[in-house]
DNA sequence: AAAGCAGACAACCGCCGCAGT
DNA sequence: CACTGCGGCGGTTGTCTGCTT
């Protein structure tokens, strides 16, 4: 019944990280690099369990983060990714260079659902509080952040009044059937031989959400696609420039201009 | 000055999907 | 094709810190 913890917990330490452990798989990884991560702390000799050292790593350790406040643009950011998205937080994070699905999850509970709310938008749905989630689809356009992004979902067709998963998918659009994938907008110089990068590198420095049934070889994950009935697929770029910020070093090269 | 409270953030837990066998 | 192990993800909890009373 159930499967075997991840690694043996009588043996392991818990709770915060003291800097001797946290020197020592830096050092650890910088020496061998990423990977592994079950037998790295016994490789490293820690005490800890591998899912732990990877959390550590990626959340704090690594040394691209920024760990610095965030501003302005990357909120709004965090908004539209998650007005589309939802709740998933590393392909958010995917697009914020610098930042851990960890971190954004942390900042959109602690910080950005009270900015909505005190703006008069459900943080969940993205549409005014107040409005009632059947037929909103005209309703959702009364939030000025929200018309770009809303008005590049087409259509509002009320067949999918989806009652699935309401966390995680926001039902904006009245129904819009949000089966994510991303899709490469730019392609880069195919420097690796590996035919297709796994989903996760994908979405992680992919500018473009897929929405319906694509067609390509980036499919959608399993869970999403269940609902999925559509055989139009509708692509938003997710530039930062189409979303309406400025400053991105990314350019739109989705062709649709 | 101390106690209580709320906010912020680090870390853990359990589940899921993918890849390998 | 089924099974298993691993890595990754999202939700939740625990703890620390700053603020208010």
């Amino acid at each position: 019944m159930g499967r075997s913890p991840c690694c043996e917990k009588a043996h392991t330490n818990k709770g915060a990280w003291t800097k001797e452990e946290d020197q020592r798989l830096v050092a650890y990884i910088k020496a061998h690099g990423e990977g592994c991560w079950r037998s790295l702390p016994k490789a490293a000799g820690l005490l800890r369990c591998g899912k732990s050292c990877r959390l550590r790593w990626i959340n704090y350790l690594r040394p691209d983060l920024k760990r610095s406040n965030f501003t302005e643009e990357e909120d709004e950011l965090i908004i539209r990714f998650h007005g589309l998205l939802g709740n998933k937080w590393s392909l958010i994070a995917g697009r914020l260079p610098g930042r851990t699905d960890n971190e954004i999850k942390n900042y959109w509970n602690t910080h950005i659902k009270r900015k909505l709310l005190s703006r008069g938008i459900d943080p969940k749905t993205h549409r005014p509080l107040g409005v009632s989630t059947s037929g909103a689809c005209a309703a959702s356009s009364h939030h000025q952040d929200q018309d770009q992004l809303l008005s590049a979902r087409s259509s509002c067709s009320p067949e999918t009044s989806g009652d699935d998963d309401s966390a995680s998918a926001p039902h904006d659009g009245g129904g819009i059937d949000l089966n994510l994938s991303i899709s490469l907008p730019r392609q880069p110089p195919s420097p690796s031989p590996s035919p297709l990068p796994t989903r996760q590198e994908a979405e992680a420095t992919s500018g473009g959400v897929v929405l319906g049934d694509a067609n390509s070889s980036e499919t959608t994950t399993p869970k999403e696609s269940g609902t999925s009935s559509s055989s139009e697929r509708k692509t938003i770029c997710l530039c930062l420039n189409r979303l309406g910020l400025q400053g991105a070093d990314e350019r739109c090269t989705c062709g649709d201009t």
